[in-house]
DNA sequence: CCTACCGATCGGTAGG
DNA sequence: CCTACCGATCGGTAGG
């Protein structure tokens, strides 16, 4: 087993952009041939990559999970746990969704609700993915309160959802209503439910 | 014109069909022919009803909307405009998505995820009809504070995004991660947000 | 990596 | 409302 470094380079030109059409049009509206002519590949040729559009769409979501860990979360991981670290994720979050890394907001608030009713290996990455994310918030969450940076009768669990559900709220407002106040809002009640800095 | 009221009961059966679809597998992937086959009609039968594709996704959403309003906003304006009505409406949401009204959850999380980087008339009517919901539960949120019923100091815009966010998180975790305390998490997040009845 | 092709399905039409 | 059909596009394959 030899490395293909060419190929590897071109297979991440490839999903770089999947990830970009997939936030926009979905993971299946990714469509093999508008892909491979988006990169003036033939179809066949990008069909070679992968095998199948299942395995595209799941080296897909394993690309946008890199670029998600790179933008928002090893950022983070500079801080040490506990509150300061809480702060830099969602911060780095809502920047992530704001600055539109990936063309059509966040690549996972797309995803997650196109296949959340859908079973199968697709759904089960984005399970994953997500509970990833829930995790590492939850957890950091309880790390805060544990080094007392929260109020002691603070229930992680319960304020770790209340936080996420500020993120994604101002990703799906943001981009269905072209309302970037929609960010201020989450920052401002993030920023309510901890304690001033 | 005369109206066609066998017509209509047909097209109301066809769309109440469709909703569901979309719900699952998304308005694009709503098909003209499945839907016909679904229903024991042929292809260009149904066809003949809307004309186009984006005129079937459009009458969904009308129907759709019919069905949020009967299930979530009518029951609501049975009480007195203010905090009781405030909490009516969003208890009603919580149990329009816990009984999985649609069959993918809420509809409009569904399609709005969807179409929300997609200029078009199909991004036009959900975001019509997502600043009609969130308009309602903001001016609710306001008479609720004229009346006394909150804080002085409330912020009615701002507290109406943070409610609109736990509904949604609720919805959007017990699907992908078929989490039924999700709903209980809003709710209990919701009520810490309002006064003790 | 390419050209050329496969069957299936898409939205939509003709004609009745 | 139907059958029969259209061109375009889908995922995927053969063969080189």
């Amino acid at each position: 087993m030899v490395g293909r470094p060419q190929n590897d380079q071109a297979r991440q030109t490839i999903l770089r952009r999947a990830a970009d059409i997939a936030s926009q049009d979905g993971l299946e509206g990714l469509s093999i041939g508008r892909l491979a002519t988006d990169l003036g590949l033939s179809k066949s040729g990008l069909f070679g990559y992968f095998g199948s559009k299942e395995e595209l769409q799941l080296a897909t979501i394993r690309t946008a999970t890199a670029i998600f860990l790179d933008e928002v979360v090893k950022p983070a991981l500079a801080a040490p746990p506990g509150l300061s670290r809480l702060r830099l994720l969602l911060d780095n979050w809502l920047s992530y969704s704001e600055r539109r890394v990936f063309a059509g907001g966040c690549f996972f608030a797309s995803a997650n609700a196109e296949f959340d009713a859908r079973p199968g290996r697709v759904r089960d990455a984005l399970t994953t993915a997500a509970r990833d994310w829930n995790r590492l918030l939850t957890e950091t969450t309880h790390e805060a309160r544990a080094r007392g940076e929260l109020p002691a009768e603070t229930d992680p669990d319960q304020l770790a959802f209340e936080l996420v559900a500020f993120l994604q709220a101002a990703n799906a407002a943001s981009l269905l209503h072209d309302d970037p106040t929609a960010y201020h809002r989450a920052r401002t009640a993030a920023h309510a439910r901890l304690p001033t800095p």
